[in-house]
Formats: structure tokens, C-alpha cells, sequence
DNA sequence: ACAGCCTCTAAGCGCTTGCTCACCCTCGGG
DNA sequence: CCCGAGGGTGAGCAAGCGCTTAGAGGCTGT
């Protein structure tokens, strides 16, 4: 089964949200599981509503997905997928620790503002995850807290940061930058360029470098 | 069995932990709940679990609370109350902005990280809140979000900060800190004192203040 | 044409949920 | 001694839950 690659580069303009889910009333259906895990959260959304937003009846859902937890895993997998690639390419690229931390920040604030409501999901539906799809999870969040880790060392090995606390700091550098999900309202005052632009001065900052 | 073991004394201010709640049963049925909802999530939990964690039946639950949204709502008012009420009073101390912010952050953070089951229900689980109780609860957090922009706006016109976005570091530093709630772990290797240390130390660094 | 397959539905099963109700216990005041 | 009041319980109700099953409908290849 599976055709692979997850990976669907935003290039400029045009996206396509769940492109990599085959099935289009598979699609559908995960779609409209994205919004109502967002809107009520896991636990508080019923199948039928799932169904129902997808405009099918509440037994279709399991002819494409085997329970309601492999929804939510699907759904987890991919954005944690999706949000690692995004910080680790702007991680690895060419230029001084300062410039990939800003620009790794920026974009995965920008995604995290832009797709608030599956960044909802993946971020803050972990505990309702199986034992083994949340160990399995919780692996690709260590890994995005190894790409900032790396970015930091880094730049205090070359003199451009002042960081005590390491550790302590890409912590708090990753739960500023998730906590995004949690209040970012597309009807507020701010876009998501916006918002990583002041994130990633923020976190220069944090880490001592002048403007 | 259970005596009242759970004193967990903050030197500097008289706290007993849930006193202001009266009939002893309720407190204990509202203890329960705070735990069950801390590690579950408010929609996840069942009255049958709180009762039994109390000791008690299901139907006791009832005696005391009208519903198990009731429940909720009298959790996060009090938690609520009391995250804003630590906040004010650093907020409304003497001293310069730089130290007022400092302290702010401090204890604010420590009360996240040492009451992290409490703070988990109260800054996640409010969207489970009826429409009424939701908005009350709201109002509470435009209040914390007026004091830290107070600090921040007496920084700038002082001299004392460099903050270009008033309202966007409002918001980060007060997310910051919130999101504490979510990753501490009592079993980690930093303490509440520690993490607020080292979170004021960064704020301070976002507001452009040398160390 | 039609068999084989896949998608989707109507109906519903077994179970759990939030919550209720009739009744029992304990206890202080006459 | 009885009494009434209020905290507590066992049993259980109506509703809603995740999920299953039997079968209808519509493609495709021969």
C-alpha cells in the first residue's frame, strides 16, 4: 500500500492540505476529524460528528480507519512529520547559528499560527494516543528538541550566543513556539508572518544575540 | 485512611491547599477531580472516577455538585484567582520594572511548575467550560494579561526596556510561562524555584535588559 | 451480461455515561 | 427516648458512546 513520501513542499504559493491521504473520503474524513479534535477536543468528539462533517454515514468511518484512535494517530503522525521537516530544514541550512535559529523559529511558528487547528491536535492530543502510538510520537518531538539543542550549542561553541542553560533554554524555546497553537485565532489582529517574525526576534534575544 | 497529608506549605504565604473549600467531603471530591482531570482530561474523567477517588459512591458527587461541569468551573475559578492574585501582588510590588518583572515571572512560573496538576486543568480545560462560566473565567485571564503589559509598557516608558511589540511580548511572556504547566514533571531534574530562575532570566533578556 | 469487488448505509448491539431516587445511617436537641 | 435533618449509598434510568453487521448500490474487466 502506502506511496511513500509524506513530504509535499510548500514551494510559494499553493497547498494542499492532507494531499498525501489517498482515499479521497479517506481525506474527507480525517479532514473533518482535524476540526472537531481542534474545535472540542478528542475525547469531547463523537464519530458520528466526524462522520457527519464529512457527510457520511457514522459506519463509513470504519471502512477506512480501524478505530477512532487511528484517526487521531494518522492525524499525529503526519503533523509531527510535517513540523520536524519544517524545523530541520531551516536547521541544517547554510549560514551562522543565529540565522538558522531565526529562521527555524520563524517558520515553525508560521506553521504552527497557520495550521493552528492541526497544530492544536498534534500538540496537546498526545496523552489520548495508545501506548505505542504515543512512544512512537513522543520520538519525533525528541528529535525536533535535538535540531534546536544542536542549533544552540552551536552557536555558543562560535561565540554568537550567551546560554547558561542549554537544555533548559531550547525547552523553553520549543514550548514558546507550540504554545502558538494554543491561542493563535485566525480572526485576531495578527498574521502568522507576523507572529514568527516577532517570535524569532524574541528568541534572539533570548539567547543574547543584538539586533 | 486518607488525613489531610497533603499540606504543602510556600514559605512567604499562608496556603493551605484547597482550605477555602468548606464541607470536607467537597473538598476531597474536588481534590479527586483536579488529579483525575490533571492526568486524563476533563471529558476522558467519569464521575465514577472522581467518587472513587474520593472514597466515595458515585451518587455522593451529587450532594455537593449540581454537575460535573460545576466541578470544573469552582477548580478554575479558585486556580485562577489564586495564579492572578501571585501575579498582581509581584506585579504591584516596589522596585524597578526590571524587578518587578523578574519577580513576576518567578512566581508565576513557580506556581505553574509546583501546582502543575491544578494549573493543567485551569489553563487547559477551560474551552470544556459552559458558554456562561467560560466568559467569567476569561475575563480573569485579560486581567493577568493587563498586569504583565502594565510592567512592560512602565519598562518602555522608564527606559529601562527595549520592547518594540508591547501586546506580542504581553502575549509571549504570559504563554511562556503558561505552558509550563504542560511539560513540568515533578519526576524531572528541575525544581519550580529553578524553572522560574531561569524563565525570568529569559524574559528579562526579551525585554532587552543586561545581566 | 454479470461476477467480483469496493464503498457506503440502515439498523442496532453491548456498554458506559451523567445523573436520579428511594432509602439508611449517624448525631445533636427535646 | 424519639426526632428530624442532612450526608451517604445501591440500584438503576435514559441517552449516547464506539463499533459491527447485513446488505444495497455502483464500478470494472471479461
Amino acid at each position: 500500500m502506502g506511496t511513500a513520501d509524506v513530504t509535499e513542499e510548500t514551494a510559494g504559493g499553493e497547498e494542499k492540505p492532507w494531499g498525501e491521504v489517498t482515499p479521497e473520503a479517506a481525506r474527507r474524513l480525517l479532514v473533518a476529524a482535524v476540526e472537531a479534535f481542534a474545535e472540542r477536543g478528542y475525547h469531547a468528539t463523537t464519530t458520528r460528528d466526524i462522520a457527519g462533517r464529512a457527510g457520511m454515514s457514522p459506519a463509513a468511518l470504519y471502512i477506512h480507519y480501524k478505530t477512532k484512535e487511528e484517526l487521531l494517530h494518522r492525524i499525529s503522525r503526519i503533523g509531527h512529520d510535517k513540523a520536524l521537516e519544517i524545523l530541520r530544514s531551516a536547521a541544517e541550512a547554510e549560514g551562522s547559528a543565529a540565522e538558522r535559529l531565526s529562521a527555524a523559529v520563524r517558520s515553525f511558528v508560521r506553521w504552527h499560527a497557520g495550521h493552528h487547528t492541526t497544530a492544536r491536535v498534534v500538540q496537546y492530543e498526545l496523552d489520548a494516543l495508545g501506548a505505542e502510538h504515543r512512544t512512537e510520537i513522543v520520538e519525533l518531538r525528541r528529535q525536533s528538541d535535538a535540531a534546536v539543542r544542536r542549533i544552540l550549542n552551536e552557536g555558543v561553541a562560535a561565540g554568537e550566543f550567551d546560554v547558561p542553560d542549554v537544555p533548559g533554554t531550547t525547552l523553553a524555546v520549543l514550548s514558546l513556539c507550540i504554545d502558538v497553537a494554543r491561542w493563535f485565532n485566525t480572526e485576531g489582529r495578527r498574521t502568522p508572518d507576523e507572529v514568527g517574525a516577532l517570535y524569532a526576534d524574541l528568541v534572539l534575544r533570548m539567547v543574547g544575540v543584538q539586533k
